[in-house]
DNA sequence: CCTCTAAAGTATCCATTGGATGCATTCAGA
DNA sequence: TCTGAATGCATCCAATGGATACTTTAGAGG
């Protein structure tokens, strides 16, 4: 349990936290559709077949990512006092890591149960929406619903946006935008 | 310009449409991350590098695919005659696709610009959100808006169900609960 | 303090892939 | 009929994900 220095020779120790860090670094640059095992595994300074004693696959590297975004986008999330803020904190995240963000929506069907790691990182967003959109006037179903339905409506236009369906001028101008439709749901 | 029939021998004459319907077979079966040129020049009876007669690389099969989808989704949306049916129909060819539909959705950033193809087929389905969606007695701008939002509300929504974030109680749950959240734009 | 096992690392192999080069065949227009 | 642009083919290449088998090390139990 107790944090040992890197060996610098044999035992890194460190392999998995780094791979990640790495990974997430070569999409956010080249986006994930590129990503290579081998190419990550010079970034951490290990021999390529090393990942796999972390990773079942490719694709649990991946989804390693995508969790660690999901955890990431959470926090800003959970700093937001407001719902226009919620949307602002969303929306420059994606914005921010428009690749990132790409990785994170393209999961393929399935993952998410086979991935309860990545599931609890997908719902801790979620939560920080029902804290802000939910009422407690309405029935959860009803309540369910709003939520549900700022959710999509913020995950389609960004989603949208980075491919680059939507063409709005500027961030600020997307933001502005996607503050006005999510708050006539309210 | 006249179609010839496809010689069995060394012509083949019909190799790009063959192509694109082959890969669509192959993305539908297996998603278009798992998509190789080889067997799809395969499926065509053709050697593989052939195909880069009728297309730049693989990123562009894959948007001749994605725009064929475009194409095919826009035929049922012309036949709907309410915002219930633009509704159903969308879903129902989301739902009966879904892998196609993800190709569909996660063209890189920048696609768009650089096929004007593409982004006319794309525009296909938001020419019938218009038509049933838009209202005479609202600015330009407000029913740019309106439409939007619908767009986004039905690829936000479909995009996480095909994810399988969303999970709803079946498909007819889920077109009805967009129906509803569309109704009330209006 | 020693030993011994399991975790973590390495080296090497393989089939498959996207793509490049160079040559052959065919069609269409002059 | 001749010729050049399309279209096709065979072959080569480096890179990739993954498999197998061997080596090193940490650290727990005696």
């Amino acid at each position: 349990m107790s944090a040992r220095p890197a060996r610098d020779t044999y035992r890194h120790g460190n392999v998995r936290a780094e791979a990640v860090a790495a990974a997430r670094a070569l999409v956010a640059s080249h986006g994930h559709e590129a990503l290579s095992l081998r190419q990550v595994a010079q970034a951490v300074g290990v021999a390529h077949r090393s990942l796999y004693n972390h990773f079942e696959d490719r694709e649990a590297l991946l989804d390693a990512v995508a969790e660690a975004g999901f955890v990431d986008l959470a926090e800003p999330l959970k700093a937001a006092d407001s719902r226009e803020a919620y949307v602002r904190a969303y929306a420059r995240f994606a914005l921010a890591n428009p690749r990132l963000y790409a990785l994170m929506s393209s999961r393929p069907h399935g993952t998410m149960k086979h991935r309860p790691a990545l599931q609890r990182a997908v719902h801790l967003g979620i939560t920080e929406a029902r804290r802000l959109f939910g009422r407690p006037d309405r029935t959860s179903a009803e309540n369910r619903r709003a939520i549900m339905k700022v959710i999509i409506l913020m995950h389609g236009a960004l989603a949208m946006h980075v491919a680059g369906v939507l063409d709005v001028e500027g961030d600020e101008g997307l933001i502005a935008e996607l503050q006005a439709m999510v708050a006539d749901q309210a």
